[in-house]
This record gives structure tokens, sequence and C-alpha cells, in this order.
DNA sequence: TTGAAAGCGCTAACAC
DNA sequence: GTGTTAGCGCTTTCAA
């Protein structure tokens, strides 16, 4: 590869020392007014560019921010990305995104690899095998070096830290509302096992939102799905005993937009027969048939307001210390054909 | 934030020289066994870890491949980017991806950016503005340096660099004859503008098939989608005529499933009334109604490969060149209900 | 107005 | 077996 102009040979070429030509790029008063001009001349026709690298050693700043999410396939997670994107570049950071795949030694890997000098802040969503085994040592270690960092979705429960969340208990609540609204009365709900804090919290909202209004969900309308098994058996299972709900809220859109044609497949009309309301922010549900009401997680605003989070964190850590803030995002419904 | 230790504070604290710290801490037989056992311990105890700028600075390698992509909410992208991040993952090496958001001067500060020796490598594809521009001084450029660089998906047409592509003609061709192969005659195609060459090459493909058949494709069964107008309007011209297809393609996925239900809700019956086909590398075509047959693309194994090509282009930056390759990741027929 | 020197964190050739 | 030195590319005192 073609050797790139720096400093050091600019300073040769035009017979002067480096440091005069590192002031004359920045237009040092310090340096004479010709000098500048030549200088700066022969950066521009070499196209000189400083490297990266070497400035963030000698400014001990990166303007890189990591993330580290489970899964880039999760529709929901490249909306973060995006909004992250937008308020980072805003503000002349770049992203240096990592996959934990949901496995907790991945998640330890990217944090080590990420913190050992190549970011200047972290934005995290925790992988599911971490949230299930409860080890949080990893980022407690980074908490208390105050190094910058942001969990955004899924978050470490009981530790303290700055944070940003969909208000998923409200979300679930507010499901629960609509579908009583309709007129619902037997209804069912698609969740996810424990450690799943997100489908944890929708269904507690559900669950709330129908205990006011006394009514309940009948044990086998619940259904929490686990992966590893066929998700269709598991779903179909709420159709194929004698009774059957009429509404159902699923805590995510595949699992909804699978229910929903699981339940056409067994004969049901949507929303006649059977409501049923999704949790998403993906493109998926206006494309079902019919289309599917769901509540909204604005996955682009929470990208935003995490990015601004650690920046603010990155600035302050020179300065004083505001405390550990959350900000919850909130959630809205978008009603479509399947309520 | 609590600084980090490093090999100067190690050297210091067990009163060694930071060189013997370095050696010691990669087992070196230059240092004695019991200097070696307390130097690591002491690393160990304090959680050392070597600071990833400064090693890229003197190794003048960062371990780190960046990734242009138009948009990460386009759900082929991050397949492929999974597919990249999976081999990358197995030799070391770390992503850095920027989005160009499909502007030229986006793409163009992403890449001065990256090349600024944050990364080793980069993989490119390339922003639908500088496709309509045809403006590609910024990679040329750096193919002239030999900077390693591998373009996937969009490509620059009439530039010698390694790609990897899709074959989109072959898919096309196959979607083609697909149809044909049902006994569908008046056949349909939902395309994109001129610029977006992989549209263009499934359009050519489809129209290959039909042509060998001596089937013909009416002017007005052909609609290429501007999505700066309503997209819903322009597909449904489709179904609005005298005439309409019984058969129909797209060249992606959100076209087809939007054209679907668009069919439907004007009373055609899938596939009896008209077969549809779509090409993708989705999660919606096994949500629609009814699920819908595409053409597969396997990003996922265009990222293997793009990943595996820029590496080989990275060690080969000091050996003997390879002449450039381009590797075509071949597409199958996923049958589903919609045919 | 310009330049020499030191240092960001690390390593490797070369002393001792 | 251990230490000194120089240098990756850059900036910033400080001296000239």
């Amino acid at each position: 590869m073609h050797k790139k102009v720096n400093i050091k040979t600019i300073a040769a070429e035009l017979g002067v020392s480096p440091s005069t030509v590192s002031k004359a790029l920045k237009d040092s008063h310090e340096i004479g007014v010709e000098t500048r001009a030549r200088v700066q001349a022969f950066a521009k026709m070499y196209n000189y560019k400083p490297n990266s690298l070497a400035l963030s050693l000698r400014n001990q700043k990166t303007m890189v921010i990591g993330v580290i999410i489970p899964q880039i396939t999760h529709h929901f997670f490249t909306r973060v990305i995006s909004g992250i994107e937008f308020v980072a570049n805003q503000k002349d950071y770049n992203l240096m995104i990592c996959l934990s795949k949901d496995e907790y030694e991945k998640e330890i890997q990217n944090i080590e690899m990420l913190t050992n000098g190549s970011v200047d802040g972290l934005l995290i969503s925790i992988a599911n095998e971490t949230l299930e085994k409860g080890e949080f040592g990893h980022f407690e270690r980074l908490l208390n070096q105050e190094f910058p960092i942001v969990f955004f979705d899924r978050i470490p429960p009981g530790i303290q830290a700055d944070k940003v969340i969909v208000d998923d208990e409200a979300g679930g609540y507010n499901a629960g509302k609509l579908l009583l609204s309709k007129g619902r009365k037997k209804l069912g709900i698609i969740s996810t096992p424990e450690h799943v804090t997100v489908g944890v919290l929708r269904e507690k909202g559900f669950y709330r939102a129908i205990q006011e209004a006394g009514v309940e969900v009948l044990p086998q309308f619940n259904v929490k799905i686990e992966e590893k098994f066929d998700i269709d058996n598991q779903i179909d299972q709420l159709f194929t005993q004698k009774e059957f709900p009429d509404g159902i809220f699923a805590v995510n859109e595949t699992y909804a937009a699978l229910a929903m044609k699981i339940a056409q497949k067994r004969g049901f009309h949507i929303p006649r027969d059977i409501a049923f309301i999704g949790f998403t922010d993906g493109v998926i549900s206006r494309l079902t048939t019919p289309t599917m009401t769901t509540i909204a997680q604005h996955g682009h605003n929470m990208g935003n307001k995490a990015a601004e989070l650690v920046i603010q964190r990155i600035y302050e850590q020179e300065n004083d210390k505001t405390p550990y803030q959350t900000v919850v995002i909130s959630t809205n419904i978008v009603e479509r054909e399947s309520t």
C-alpha cells in the first residue's frame, strides 16, 4: 500500500520542522502567514489527513462510542442504532458496533476489547444469557471506574447506572385496556420466559389492566415461549382447547404475526373471533393480513436518548458528576385492522 | 474516571523497567521465571489490559474492519453484517460500522474517517446517491493506494476491484421460470428505477426467462417504483386496468408483500388468480398471508465472503498481490404458498 | 517566527 | 536476565 503522507514527510519535504507543520495546519498565529500557506497548500495537494489513532492516543479521546447489542438482525435494535448514529454523528462521534449474540462470554469479550482505549463511552443492551445468569460484575467494574456507560432496553436490574428504557409496563397496560375496550373478556397472552425483563414487564402491565377491570386470564391462555422448542406448536395450544381467547396480546411482533397466521389457519376470523395486538417497532405489522395493531416502541428515540446520555457522561468525566438518570421512552398504540 | 493501569505503572510499582514488564507479560524467555511470575500476578490482580490504540499505532495494524452500508434498518444488510461479523470474529477482527444513509457526502465522510488509520480494510455497499451520480473518485483513490477494500451487493460499475455480489440476474431468471412453470402467461414485474443496479439486473433476468418462453410483459404490467411517491398507489395500477397479470415478480420483499395485500384488497385470490414471487432475505415472507415464495439472497453468506476477501487483501498487502476477484453468491428459490 | 523535546502506551533492537 | 532507546504520528510546552 502506498504510504500516506504524514506530518513528518510534509516537514521534510518543505524543509521545516514537524511542529511547525502541525501548527500551520491549524492556522496558528505562531506561524508566519507565508509558511502557513505553503504548508496548507502542500497538505491539500497530497490530501493529508491526520492519523486518528495518533490523535486519539495523544488526546486520550477517541471520538468513538461503542455499542453492544445482542443481535443485529432484530429490527428493533437497528432502529435504536440508527437513532444512536443520528445523535453521535451530529456531535462528531463514530460508532463501533459489537454483537454479543446473547452470549455472556462474548459480551465480556466485547466489553474488554472496547474499553481498552478504543472508545470514549459505551452503550449496552444486555445479552439474554447474562440476564439469565444474573452476573453483572463486568458492568460493575466499569461503573466503579466511572467509565461512561449507558444501558438501554435490556438493563441490569438493581444496578445504579444511566439507563434508557421503554415503558414496557405501561405499554402492556395499554394493550390490555385496548382489548378490554373492544369488549374482549377472554384474554390471552403470548409472553417470554422470566429472565427476559422486557417481556415480564409487558406482561405485568397487561395483568394490571385486566385486573383493574376484574377480568382474569385463564392459565392455559398464558403461553411463555421457549425459543429452543418449536414456536408454532407452543402458540397453537391457544387455539386447540375447548375454549379459546377472544383477544390476544403478544409481547413482540413475530409472536403476534405467527399467532395471527396460526389462528387464521385454525379458521378463526381476525378481529371478529379474536383480536390481536403486538408490541413492536418493526416493519411486519403493516404487512400482515390483516394489518396488526401494535404498541409502538420508538427505538429511534431510544437511540437518540442513549447517545445523548453517554455523550453527556463523557463530557462530565472531567467536570462535576450528575446523578444517574433513567430515561423512559413512552409507547403509543398504533391501531390497525387486527383489533 | 479512575486511571487504568499501564505498563509504566506496573514497572514503577514492581521496580523494574517497562520493557521487562512488556516481555514478561508475553512470557518471554528473556525474562527470569520469577520476575515473569511477579509481573503476571500483578497484572492479573490489577486487571491490566494493553491499550489497543497504542498497539495499533505501534503495529500499524488495528484489527478493525470498517463497514459502510446505506441503511441499517434494511434487513438484508443486517444479515450481511452478521455474516461479516462471524468471519471477522473468528480472525480476531472487530467491526466499525458506518451508515451512509444513501448519501454521497456521508459516504465520503465515512471513508475519510475510516481510512485515516482507524481500520485495516473496508467493506462497502454503495449509497444510492453515489450510484445515481456515478461518481466513484473516492473509491478509485483508495484503490490506487492499494488500500484493502471489498465492495458488496451495490458495486461500482466498471471499476476494477474485489466484489461480492448476489447473482441477481439469475435470480430474476429463476423467478420468471417459476411463474412460467406454474402456467402463468400474463406476467407483471414490480421493479426499481434505473440506477438501482440490483433491481435492474433482477429485471433483466426476469425478461430473459420470459423471452425464452416467447412470452411478453405488457408495458402497463411493468411498474418501476419511485419511493418519493406513494408506493401503494403505484402498485395499485397493476390491478385497476381492464386486464391484470396472473403472475407478479417483485424485486424486493416489501414491494411483494405490499402488492399481495393490495391484490387481496382488490378481491384477487393468491395464488389462484395471481401468483407472487419476491426477492429477499427477510423475515416478512414467512409471515404474510399467504406465505410468500421468494428468491433467497443469502446475505449471511455474502457477509462471510466479503469478510474473507478483505482479510485476505489485508494479509497480502505485504506479500504478492492476487488479481481482483468477484465472488457471486447464488440465490435459490424458496417456494411457499403464494405460487 | 520557528524548532527541539517530551510524551500518549507499547514494543523491539540493541546494549549491558 | 534486565534496561535503554527509539519510534509509531501527533501536539504542546518551552527555548531559541
